[in-house]
Parts: structure tokens; C-alpha cells; sequence
DNA sequence: CCATCGGTTTGATTTAGGTCAATTTTAGGT
DNA sequence: ACCTAAAATTGACCTAAATCAAACCGATGG
């Protein structure tokens, strides 16, 4: 995708003038970074936000035992560490690129005068910090109220909404990651993610051959997403 | 508290002039809620947000077993609500009163204007919700990552330091919500949060009469919270 | 074509913490 | 001060999920 393309699909930016994406595109800066890259670590001085242009990245933590919990992977067109910029001086997370990435940088000096002088973007950004906030009300339910097949099932739920097709036997969809970092995104491990699969697939709800599922009972895998018993 | 103190203590109304702070209060509406009265319900419509003038108010998360999940506890001088008016049509969690509780009301649409209007506001805004953000960040890595001694331990150590006064022991203080309000905040339930304490008072680390705590070994609780096993 | 190295699956076992039930303590209302 | 109801504690038990260990893919590069 292309720079430009890709900020005026970013809400962030969007409502604003051809000349006004131009300015923006001035102050930031063009970075790459390889698979597996770190791109912060947690603590670490807060200079700027993130525009992913291509790739994905992922924004976790850290036990210190070494467990991961995913909070958010990033695709194309989103920001983050954007409210880094303004609450604290440090970046609360690790992120790190999942694929090969780019990404548009802004420094905090001129991305905070930017967004001074452009009632527009204050907006957008409340906009986007309030929808992430709504992101992280719903990961704490998970994580607290639910569990593991539950998340599960909510997860494939979201995913065959936004990328499933119909076919014969039911919605099929690729997972968009690898299972062990699934596993992490919902709070658990690879081994208990098998087998919670596992269940679902022995009673038919599911079938999953790599990364393909194919949701076979829909409603029985939205009873369990809502926390019915398995 | 009145009013106006309660206004200008508010990060939100920072840097305001008074006769904007006149202007405001103008377009809120006080309302009272007993001790236990619900202010609103998940899922329902968000025609406004609300600052707490004195009481408290907790924000939380039911599970279809009933168990509570308590987001965060609202006291005087803070907001909530505000992303919802943002972010989708509805509240996205339960709002309930702890205490006798006076708030100011701000329908939706009059606020939005006042935003819209005062860029002031709007910087305000952002730094309050990249504010929530960042706690909530840290909530999710406690609920994913910490056992519940470690969390526990957390919230004593934050505790003590907001309120704590040294005595010839150690750090005395007094919880500022029931034991079972604390149990749901730090995502568990009162028995395993009892049996938490215990733990730690049999160690020495605290001790506990009723609602007053005193820490008997800071660097003991630090190292509990930091997740070296107990 | 084979070796190798993640990622994944499976099984056996352990454990933190939730459930259930009974008791004790505390706090608010008359 | 007393009575009741709610809150807190304790014990016995159970279960979901983590841990540990081993085997099993499937892609990648020599």
C-alpha cells in the first residue's frame, strides 16, 4: 500500500484536506523494520506514534516468567502509541513487527503541535482513543469472566463476521495468525488452545485443517462465546 | 464538595477560564443516586456522561454467572463515561453508586458541542482518556499475568502510596472499599481474597484489623507484586 | 531428498483459584 | 444496646488451565 493511500484510510486523518494529508506527511518519517523486529520496549521514552503502512505488529507484555499477553496486532491503516504521547512519558508495552513492516513515524513534538492547531484531528483522536478504550473493556471482561473456549469462540466469531465466506458446509476463514500467538492474544497458551480447538472440532462446531476453519454450527459457537457451558 | 470546586478539580475542565467553567456547569444537571442505585446499564443507550461530586460510583462487568468484574471506582472530581459518547451508541459496561453520590449530568449533545467549540477541552479529553488507556493496559497485564497475591500486593503498595501515614510498625492505611468490592476489583472473590491475606499476615508482610492495614515489609509486598512467587 | 527447526498436538501431572457449605464477625437500623 | 443482615473467614472439595515432557508435523534450506 501506498503512503498516502494508506493515511486517508486511517481515521485518524480522515475528514481532512488533500493539503492538510500533505503537511502531516511532511513531519513523519518512513521506517522499516524486518520480521520480528522490536520496534519499543515497555519503559522506553516515548518520542513518537506509529501509522503501519504494511505488515503487522504486535503490542504486548511481559510476565517475568516470560508469558506474553497480546493486547492489539495492528494492521494497515491503524495507529498506535498514540496515547503514549499523551498520558506519562514512557510506552506501557512491547511492540514488535510480525511480518516485514512499514511504518509512517511522527515525532511527539510536531505530531502534538499538529494536533493543536487542528480541532479535526483532536476529534479523530478522541475518536480513536475512545474506541480502543471500548477494545480494552471487552479484553478485561474476557480475560476475567470468561473462559478459554469462550474467548475461542468469540474470536472465530469476529473473524468469520469481518473475513468469512459461505460455503457448502459453512463460514470458512483463514486465521490471520499463528495459533501460539492467538493463544497469546486470548490470554492462554498454545497447549490449552489445541485442545479448546479440539473440543470444538470433536463436536462438530468447527472443522480446522492449519490455519483454515470452517464454522460448521454457528449458533452453538455463539453459546459458547457468550460463556454457556461447553 | 460544591460544584464549582468539584468542576475546576476536574482534569477534564483544567485550564479553563471561569467564566467557561459558568458556562458548562450551565448545560449539566445535578443528580443524586442513593447508596446501591444503578446509574446505568451495559448495552444501554449513552445519551451522556457524568462527573462525580462527591460519593462513589463503580464501573463493572457481569458475567452470565453473576460474577462482578469492577472495572474502576469513580470518586470525586474524576469523569467516566465520556468515551462512550464516542465510541458506539452504548454504555459498554454497569455504573453503580457505592455511597450516597452526587454527580453533574452532560447530555450528549451539548457536550459534544462544548468540545467541538474549545480545543482546550479536547487536549483535556485526550489526556483523560489516554490516561483511562494506560490504566487499563495495566489492568489487563495484572489479570493475564499476576496471580492474585501479586495483584493484591499491587493495590496495597498504590494504596499506601496515596494514602498511607507511617506509624512506629510500619505503613498504616485504611481500604477504601469493602473486602468483597476489592475481591471484584482485583478479579477474583472474597474467599480466595481472604485466604490472600492471610497469606500475607501469616508472613508478616502486613497486618490487617478489619479495614486498617499496616505494611510490616514494604520491599517483601514490592517483591510479592513484581511476581517473584511467594 | 533429507535434515532441521519452528509451530503444533497430545498425554500425564500439578496447581491456583473457584465452589459449596458452615461459622464468625461486623455494621446499620430501631 | 440489641437484633438482624450483610460481610468476612475458614475448611473441604473440584475444576480449568498451566506445566512438563514427548512426539509430530510442515516448511525451508542445504
Amino acid at each position: 500500500m501506498d503512503i498516502e493511500a494508506a493515511l486517508k484510510r486511517c481515521p485518524l486523518f480522515s475528514g481532512l484536506e488533500d493539503r492538510e494529508i500533505t503537511e502531516i506527511e511532511a513531519i513523519s518519517a518512513s521506517k522499516r523494520y524486518p520480521k520480528g523486529t522490536s520496534i519499543f520496549s515497555e519503559d522506553q521514552e516515548a518520542k513518537g506514534f506509529f501509522v503501519v503502512i504494511s505488515g503487522r505488529v504486535k503490542i504486548y507484555k511481559l510476565s517475568p516468567e516470560g508469558k506474553e499477553q497480546i493486547l492489539h496486532i495492528i494492521s494497515p491503516g491503524q495507529t498506535f502509541a498514540e496515547a503514549a504521547l499523551f498520558d506519562g512519558s514512557t510506552y506501557p508495552a512491547f511492540a514488535e513487527s510480525l511480518a516485514e513492516t512499514r511504518v509512517l513515524y511522527f515525532p511527539k513534538e510536531s505530531f502534538v503541535n499538529l494536533i493543536r492547531k487542528n480541532p479535526q484531528m483532536s476529534l479523530n483522536m478522541i475518536a480513536s482513543l475512545s474506541h480502543w478504550l471500548r477494545e480494552f473493556v471487552s479484553l478485561v471482561e474476557e480475560l476475567s469472566l470468561k473462559d478459554v473456549s469462550a474467548r475461542l469462540s468469540q474470536y472465530l466469531m469476529d473473524l468469520s463476521a469481518q473475513s468469512g465466506r459461505s460455503s457448502e458446509r459453512g463460514i470458512e476463514f483463514k486465521l490471520d495468525i499463528s495459533k501460539s500467538q492467538l493463544a497469546s492474544q486470548l490470554g492462554t497458551i498454545s497447549e490449552t488452545l489445541s485442545r479448546a480447538l479440539r473440543k470444538l472440532r470433536d463436536r462438530r462446531i468447527i472443522e480446522v485443517e492449519g490455519k483454515k476453519i470452517t464454522i460448521l454450527q454457528k449458533d452453538a459457537l455463539e453459546e459458547i462465546s457468550l460463556g454457556i457451558p461447553l
